[in-house]
DNA sequence: GTAATATGCAACTGAAAGGTTGCAGGAAAA
DNA sequence: TTTTCCTGCAACCTTTCAGTTGCATATTAC
């Protein structure tokens, strides 16, 4: 579980962000392409990249003279078992506290 | 969309993931409480629960001497609704790639 | 009232993150 | 073979972040 932190922190920049959201509509794409579209230097996306690339959230093929980058969706699952997980429990958390509050006081009979 | 970036990035930090899992399994806690299960100091503790409430994903309530800390679901929701956006769009692209290799080139006929 | 407990605020430190510029190297086009 | 294009590497800068220590404040307990 605690292996999720790395990918939210992956997912926790508006530049990553938008790249991951870029390579999961547009599909595969040289870096090129997508320092196009981004609002910082090519050097800046190929280091976010890396970063994707550590959480193995995506990874880039050599191809002639680009590197296609592809997106990689099994951390994507991990990420979104660990918020279920938080959401059931908490919700269970809840449910208790009020199953709690709502039982009459049997001390006082 | 650009909103979930923050979200994930209070939850890409190991200390705050933490805190986040034991308040939904714990239910409400105290500051003290927290730190006293955390590997870090009680200040340390109290900054990231101002980081986690400033990303709507937690609050306190004074309580007397003490301050009661409780999450807050909805963000979780934004985060998983972001993934399941992500994820849906990369299956389709996929599907449209393996649709366009599993179709026979027409312009041989 | 005094002591103990729980929290908040402020200043400081070290490290990491995001960004840039400049240059080198390999592949493709002319 | 030159020239152009795409990418990687390295150094540097600035800002942010995680963490700490020390002190002040408010509330409960004695």
């Amino acid at each position: 579980m605690r292996t999720a932190a790395p990918i939210f922190a992956a997912l926790g920049d508006e530049t990553r962000l938008s790249l991951v959201m870029r390579l999961s509509a547009g599909g595969p794409q040289s870096v090129g392409r997508l320092a196009a579209g981004a609002s910082v230097t090519r050097q800046a996306v190929a280091k976010h990249l890396g970063i994707l690339a550590e959480a193995n959230l995506a990874h880039g093929d050599r191809a002639g003279r680009e590197v296609i980058w592809r997106l990689d969706p099994q951390p994507l699952d991990e990420a979104r078992h660990a918020i279920d997980r938080i959401a059931a429990e908490w919700d269970s958390a809840l449910t208790n506290l009020k199953r709690f509050l709502e039982q009459p006081d049997q001390s006082t009979s």
